[in-house]
DNA sequence: GAGTTTGAAACT
DNA sequence: CAGTTTCAAACTC
């Protein structure tokens, strides 16, 4: 499907907008929205669909799904790759890259209201760009019946629109394309969902108009009377055309001529010239191929003209599309081809795109917290949403770090390097920061233009930063090593399987959601895009033994429980593990515990022995205070002694700031644990709940506290002054913490160990109120397992 | 880099 | 549900 036949029809494509009929088409029918839509879609689906797909699992509820892969599009290049095994691939990448740029400064721009349409927005996989034009098609075609080919092609692309889908809204064009050719729900949903799009960014308001009228002259291809109908019918499109035609550019202008051709494919895909010829293979010719790239190329210079007129600004991050490459290989695709599926057929639904909306809001909430209270809150996405992402930030944790920055930076960072410059002189951690800044630049792309992705990934980051940050002494060699492999592919994980050929939560990187890549050296591997199918049959499997298999083992709530007292209001016990540990001979200081590995205290839920766990004991004593934690944590605690308190200030400052600018976080959050609530059986809903990175940074501040390593005091500054806060309150919980025990046990779906093995503490009324968010937000995992 | 330790995951 | 085995990461040398 990948290249061949959207090949075929993207070429096509290009000469039908040329052609005099397309203008005449376009001015004529209603379809000609749809254009413009698509071309945001295009964006926004891009934007979603950095995210691995990892997160898509298929099994969580449409809705929920639709999160998923929004979230996980800043890892999608892993499908890139699976599509585009070739070379090209890389490109692809860095198409997503600007996408995702576009995406946001669409966002930025245009609406408010697009929130919500980006909320149920679904992540699409690399493909996006290829979906999003079949949209376009599929629009067009609508208004057309040749659109068959189109239709056909729409099942995927369909998937992708859907990630992109911005509104859950039907539109009836989209049903006439789906009675056209698209046997597949899937189209429509998609072109209802480009249409609402479309809609929306018209309410909203911006300034298209203006850009259009700029835009329209360069945009008009062929004819004028094109550009006229564009006006009069897409004012939005045009931006998005325009941008998308700017993300292209970079392409075009890398000299990949592989690339370029792709690109040129997946635009047309959708297109058809030949709509009646029902072959595509018939119609894909190098020759043709190279005609439609020529046509396009020329296409896009004239939009790049008038985007780079409009926004140049918006592409300044080009520059570090080349380093997604690396990155985003690593999604795992297999889930979501269902993902996409189940959001289609949910997408409609209305209030399932109010609880995307409000994930989003709260997703950005959290992303936000951590970047910059009030600024580009949006973007600045900090791992929220603990999902897979949790496993995502075990597997790759070097993405961990990159993450971290992207979230402090926001947009900024967009440069790779920059990014790593950036880092590295406020967090000491960024030890192997700079080895990953391509890393890193690739989620700023990702990261901070979809804010989502990047929660999605923060989810699961949390921890690990959280671990590594905190655990200097192994993070290190990581990362050096990630480091060193990592200019490649710095934020790959690499797992090391032997015998379970991947498939089974030994693998690191099975259980993150993400496929094993070349520096993996695992051993007849099966966790590839190759072998898809058994991936996902598998997940399917362990998913249904345990619905939250593939969830973040560490959850972050960032509930913000005041009933703590004033440390409590500061640092909300934000992060547990699911399930807890049973550790019984690493006190719980090693990795081998997963609560310390997550960054996280040991809880009641808990089994360990002799916990010291040093981000907070089982017993809810800090052991950083001054027991044994303090023996790995003394050396923080010169530093952090005077910056402790400036660190409690900032904190305070951070919440207040928060309540203030990032205002959706907390009350969508909390929203969001209620209203989302695990559905029947696993379900739970990605909470926001789960900002990783926001929760790093309080880590970081309440170890400092409590004198841990200097590690932790980076983030805190990066991130604990622009926002952190002061959530982190795991040591604080885990003191006085009582019981989630009741909590625990109704939240966790498994219902495994959720009852607190040992209640050493009396609960106190308010801890427990406090787990039991925690509890809640766990559920946000997505399950992988139908919905039943 | 090889070997050991550790605890989660998987199995019974 | 508990006990055992398997597994791969984490760790040590």
């Amino acid at each position: 499907m990948d290249t061949p036949e959207r090949n075929q029809i993207g070429t096509p494509k290009a000469k039908f907008e040329d052609s005099p009929v397309f203008n005449y088409i376009s001015s004529l029918s209603p379809i000609k929205p749809v254009k413009s839509v698509h071309i945001t879609q295009t964006f926004s689906s891009l934007s979603f669909a950095s995210l691995p797909s990892v997160f898509t699992s298929p099994h969580v509820s449409s809705h929920k799904e639709s999160r998923f892969l929004r979230r996980h599009n800043p890892s999608d290049p892993s499908k890139p790759e699976s599509s585009l095994e070739s070379g090209n691939k890389v490109s692809v990448n860095e198409d997503a890259a600007e996408l995702y740029i576009n995406a946001e400064e669409l966002h930025e721009n245009c609406v408010p209201g697009d929130s919500v349409g980006e909320a149920s927005a679904e992540p699409p996989c690399e493909h996006s760009k290829f979906v999003i034009e079949l949209p376009r098609n599929l629009k067009y075609d609508c208004g057309s019946p040749e659109c068959d080919a189109t239709t056909s092609c729409g099942t995927e692309a369909g998937c992708e629109l859907e990630a992109a889908g911005l509104s859950a809204s039907l539109v009836p064009y989209a049903q006439k394309t789906s009675e056209n050719g698209s046997s597949d729900g899937e189209g429509e949903a998609h072109l209802q969902n480009i249409c609402q799009s479309g809609q929306r960014r018209e309410g909203t308001g911006c300034d298209w108009e203006s850009l259009i009228s700029d835009a329209t002259d360069l945009l008009i291809f062929d004819s004028p009377n094109a550009s006229e109908a564009f006006r009069g019918i897409m004012q939005n499109p045009l931006d998005s055309v325009t941008r998308f035609c700017n993300s292209l550019m970079p392409r075009l202008s890398q000299n990949d001529i592989n690339d370029e051709q792709n690109v040129l494919v997946l635009d047309t895909v959708g297109s058809g010239e030949q709509p009646e010829t029902e072959d595509p293979s018939s119609q894909y010719g190098e020759a043709s191929q190279q005609e439609d790239t020529e046509l396009m190329q020329d296409h896009l210079n004239s939009c790049m003209v008038s985007n780079q007129i409009e926004k140049e600004d918006q592409f300044n991050c080009k520059p570090g599309l080349n380093l997604h490459r690396g990155l985003r290989r690593r999604c795992l695709d297999f889930e979501m081809a269902e993902a996409r599926r189940k959001s289609l057929d949910n997408v409609p639904n209305s209030s399932s795109l109010l609880s995307q909306s409000d994930e989003k809001i709260t997703t950005n909430d959290k992303q936000l917290v951590p970047m910059k209270p009030g600024g580009e809150s949006a973007r600045c996405i900090l791992p929220g949403i603990g999902l897979h992402l949790n496993a995502l930030a075990t597997t790759s944790k070097d993405y961990k770090t990159i993450k971290r920055e992207n979230m402090a930076y926001g947009r900024q960072l967009s440069l790779p390097n920059l990014s790593a410059s950036a880092h590295s002189p406020t967090a000491g951690q960024g030890l192997g920061h700079e080895s990953f800044s391509s890393a890193s630049s690739e989620r700023d792309m990702d990261g901070t233009e979809n804010g989502v992705q990047l929660l999605q990934d923060a989810s699961q980051e949390p921890a690990f930063l959280a671990n590594e940050e905190f655990n200097q002494n192994s993070p290190k060699k990581k990362r050096r090593k990630f480091e060193q492999a990592g200019e490649t592919e710095s934020s790959c994980k690499r797992c090391n399987c032997k015998k379970s050929k991947c498939l089974k939560l030994y693998c690191e990187c099975f259980a993150a959601g993400v496929y094993c890549i070349e520096p993996c050296s695992c051993q007849e591997c099966f966790n590839k895009p190759i072998h898809e199918d058994t991936v996902l049959a598998t997940r399917k499997q362990i998913e249904s033994r345990n619905p939250l298999a593939f969830a973040p083992k560490v959850i972050r709530t960032a509930d913000p429980v005041p009933e703590y007292g004033e440390e409590s209001s500061k640092t909300p016990a934000s992060a547990r593990h699911k399930r807890g540990c049973n550790c019984k001979k690493s006190s719980c200081l090693k990795k081998y515990c997963e609560c310390y590995q997550g960054g996280v205290g040991c809880s009641i839920s808990c089994r360990c022995e002799g916990c010291k766990n040093a981000f907070g004991r089982k017993d809810g004593s800090f052991v950083g205070t001054e027991t044994e934690a303090d023996e790995e944590e003394t050396e923080a605690c010169d530093k952090s002694v005077a910056e402790n308190h400036q660190q409690k200030n900032e904190i305070q400052k951070n919440e207040e700031q928060r309540q203030d600018s990032a205002l959706p976080s907390t009350p969508l959050r909390l929203s969001r644990q209620f209203s989302l609530p695990f559905s029947s059986k696993n379900k739970p809903p990605r909470s926001s709940t789960f900002n990783i990175g926001s929760s790093s940074g309080l880590y970081t501040i309440t170890i400092q506290k409590l004198g841990k390593p200097n590690i932790l005091r980076p983030e805190s500054k990066l991130e604990g002054h622009n926002q952190a806060v002061p959530e982190d309150e795991m040591p604080e919980i885990l003191q006085g913490d009582g019981s989630p025990s009741t909590g625990i046990k109704t939240a966790s779906p498994n219902g495994k160990r959720v009852s607190p093995p040992n209640n050493e503490f009396g609960p106190s009324p308010g801890r427990r109120a406090g787990r039991k968010l925690i509890l809640q937000s766990i559920p946000s995992f997505p399950s992988l397992t139908p919905q039943h």
